[in-house]
DNA sequence: TATTTTATATGATTTAAGTCATAAAATGCA
DNA sequence: TGCATTTTATGACTTAAATCATATAAAATA
């Protein structure tokens, strides 16, 4: 998103976190602009049961709980480090400071959000009223054009486990497996040694 | 959210739509800015079944459908107005052109994104993993907060249908209606003849 | 005002996804 | 290398919400 430089003009730090790592927590009050150097970091909640339902994951260059610190609201989310994972921190103060003397990150950020509300417009339509093939696919396509997922011989490989994906669309486990082989039955997916391609 | 005066400097055009008129379609290509003089307009989705999903209900001052607007990406649901409605209305390229001379108006362009994505995240976790009276009491506060319900001496009047809080949340009427039941008898909310109160 | 349409309401039944149990690969790690 | 953990897999069963049917009240409209 923005430029390592540019974020070090402005007391950017580096941060690191391992697998597993709580970087925020939901409830908490919302400090910094994060952005991912390297590693894999997801938002996510549990329901009063302890059930996991993943909003999003980020990949390096990409930033993730702004919104709340435009709107002063807590985080609705907790964000935890997936693989070990380095992180450029600048503070909310900064930030807004950054925004104001480069316009053209404004526009980035709008895209961003906008590229962000675009996948919860989609998903939020599929999670609420479509059978779990449907959403499964929905949201293995969506993740081929907007993750930077590999493409092989045998098509592009989906690198989320089951219960990721269960997580991702508010699935159990139990039946994301049995969604994928149906759909492989159909044609729509392969399954090459239990990894998924598309 | 802009002006009015500032967006007939940039050609605004008001429209008029009446109750039910479609404002633009799933699919299509995103042309124009939008932005609500009075009235109501609902953005959604239909599923294979014909079951609606309603992404948001959008009041006076508001605008709706610029995220595909600053991705070119098609519209990701349908806007209909839900009461007889007023629009201003301007053209992409002018709009960004807006934009590009007013750096305070992408300050505010992003507040108001990141408060529908917080939106969406809430109500994604909700949707997806949680009861449903506890999807439909989360969508009552969150709305209570957001929209502008109308302070009474029972509580807040919830100014939804039940078919409007099935569709918000991915209910079906009857569940929201046992649910309200439920939430009444526990105490959570007041039924006073047929309207919600909280 | 009468009539149609929309919204709320409730009981009975169905069903799809969740839950539970169990197992065997695959992977991580000591 | 061996052991523990995670991931994928499958069958049996349960259950919560959807579906279906029907009714009545309220609102819209002709």
């Amino acid at each position: 998103m923005i430029a390592i430089t540019l974020l070090e003009k402005y007391n950017g730090i580096i941060k690191n976190y391992k697998n597993g790592d709580l970087i925020f927590e939901e409830g908490n009050q919302p400090l910094y602009y994060y952005q991912i150097i390297s590693g894999e970091v997801k938002m996510n909640n549990y329901n009063d049961e302890g059930k996991e339902f993943i909003q999003g994951i980020f990949y390096k260059n990409q930033c993730f709980g702004e919104p709340p610190l435009f709107i002063d609201q807590v985080y609705p989310a907790n964000a935890v480090a997936v693989t070990d994972s380095e992180l450029i921190v600048i503070t909310k103060d900064k930030f807004l400071e950054l925004l104001k003397n480069n316009s053209d990150i404004s526009l980035a950020i709008i895209k961003n959000l906008s590229q962000r509300l675009y996948y919860k417009s989609v998903m939020a339509a599929e999670i609420s009223s479509q059978d779990p093939e449907h959403r499964v696919l929905r949201l293995i396509d969506y993740s081929i054009e907007q993750l930077n997922f590999k493409k092989e011989e045998a098509g592009f490989l989906i690198n989320f486990t089951r219960q990721q994906i269960g997580d991702l669309t508010g699935l159990r486990v139990e039946t994301v497996i049995r969604a994928i082989k149906s759909l492989e039955k159909k044609g729509d997916l392969k399954i090459i040694n239990r990894k998924v391609y598309r």
